[in-house]
DNA sequence: CGCTCTTACGGAAGTCGTAATGATT
DNA sequence: AATCATTACGACTTCCGTAAGAGCG
């Protein structure tokens, strides 16, 4: 339906080189090209600054750009829509989601989202909560799970669970056995700690962010692949919520004890959808499907299935 | 840039026959035809439905009809934008209005305009007041020179001015000399009214659509000019605001007099932006000309520069 | 020489208009 | 008969890929 220079200008855009766009697109160079020559020469100002290295958008090509990405996003939509007036799900649907939940509870959702709706196409981004949230409000996610701030703006939850922070550590550590910590007993103890260091600032207040500082850690990290191997090997124990590590909370490899403090043991898991915009007809249904999903996972969490 | 087929499947849709369209478009109907059903093929739904009189919309052509409509209509804001980055005003302008302003304000005000902004195209609607606030907030127009209502929304007021209820007459009339006049004592003299009736309800509340129904007109009439032509003859008075017949109360051949009552005397006219879409590049230059023009148009009106 | 964008040319694909065909009132 | 949409076919235009050219480090 759409000229093919909407797609070849995108590319060239964001390879800032034509070559490599040609590549991507698997079309010679020399016809993407002549296609933004033409598309200069039609509007009158060049697109690009040619350099030595490459290409770079001008200041009417960043209009441009623009453009030719909203046109080509709501086409993208419009058969979403069209296969939806058929009863057919398909599309895209982009969730930006904090590291936890990318661990276990997403990854068994989406396999059965994908698996009732083939058509589908599922992209999974992870990132801050803040950042999560933008995506969402601007347009960038279609969903959302994350833990919210007060200030939350332009998204509306459609689901919410408990997701206390604990602290994380070996069975047979001597707090393994404890109901409840206090973060002043876990000073005493070796300590792993994520970073980047104040991302959950606006959730947790600043217990936490003081207690990190008064006290050195013996590992960092920001990916949790490298805590929860650390964290089976006893180097330490880790603050962090129950959904990173559900699994081996379930085969007992790990043990998770609730933190004592309001705002820490009363963090939400959020699931986000944008409160201006409509959502696509994948989107619709991937929110209901994370919706029963966390739902179910909540309650679980809740009757305390983890033995 | 963009495929034909948008502006081919928009005038097949509008005119609801590939013959009118392709006389529209200037294209022979094998043609449009020919975009169409290839069309229809890539996504794989038909979009309209074969009538022996035509082609009518399917549901999947309504969502294409708006996605096309979407994408020429930020194509053209895209044009203008990019002159726009060059100092040059390009566009098109579409501006809803009532009746009044546009007899001698609003064309005085566009034709400065398009002397100082040639690149731009002007579109002028006339309209009600309800309908020309939704054009703006909903976007088939840029601007708006209305009455508002109390409950005005997605608009924004660029400026204002009094625009009072008067009695329309010739000089020689037993009520030209008066200072103001009640509505009651109009009920003696021979009237004309504006149709349709209720329009002007919402902004001036109920007492002068009472009136009208109390006593009888002897004539009505939808269009300014016939008003205008029977106030000249002298058939008879009638309630309207001085907008409408600037050139004739300044050179004496009509008298306005205030009509007394809260709410008729102090309608205001509004020049109105949508609140929540930027403005194009063109609907920001006539916006502000409209705006001095208005304000400027309004302080002669409080000299009273009439003679 | 490496890299970039750009241009030249022949063949493939697409688009157009005229005109004929089918279908429905 | 009149008015639709659709198809057939030849002329024209556009687009692509290969290959060669020009500028820069």
């Amino acid at each position: 339906m759409h000229a093919a220079v909407l797609r070849y200008f995108e590319a060239v855009a964001e390879e800032g080189s034509i070559r490599r766009a040609s590549d991507r697109l698997h079309i010679s160079a020399s016809a993407v090209n002549r296609q933004i020559l033409k598309l200069e020469d039609h509007l009158g100002t060049p697109l690009f600054e040619r350099r030595p290295d490459g290409m770079r958008l001008t200041d009417a090509g960043r209009l441009v750009l623009r453009h030719a990405r909203d046109t080509l996003h709501d086409f993208a939509r419009l058969r979403g829509d069209i296969d939806g007036l058929r009863g057919i799900v398909s599309g895209d649907v982009t969730i930006a989601t904090l590291d936890s939940p990318a661990v276990h509870f997403l990854p068994e959702a989406v396999a059965q989202f994908v698996a009732a709706h083939p058509a589908v196409q599922v992209r999974v981004t992870a990132c801050d909560p803040i950042e999560a949230m933008h995506s969402v409000s601007q347009g960038s996610a279609d969903l959302g799970l994350t833990f919210l701030p007060a200030w939350r703006r332009g998204v509306t939850v459609l689901e919410d669970i408990a997701c206390p922070m604990c602290v994380v550590m070996k069975p047979d550590h001597e707090l393994a056995s404890r109901a409840s910590v206090t973060l002043d007993e876990c000073g005493a103890h070796r300590l792993i700690y994520q970073a980047p260091a104040d991302t959950m600032q606006p959730f947790v207040g600043d217990e936490l962010e003081a207690f990190k500082r008064a006290h050195k850690p013996v590992a960092v990290s920001n990916t949790q692949a490298v805590l929860k191997r650390l964290l089976l090997r006893g180097v330490g124990i880790s603050f962090y919520t129950r959904l990173g590590f559900s699994e081996e909370l379930a085969s007992g490899q790990l043990v998770a004890v609730p933190l004592e403090g309001e705002r820490l043991s009363e963090l939400r898991l959020c699931l986000v959808a944008p409160s201006d915009r409509l959502p696509t007809v994948a989107g619709q249904a991937m929110g209901e499907h994370l919706r029963s999903a966390l739902a179910s996972f909540g309650a679980d969490l809740d009757r305390g299935d983890e033995p």
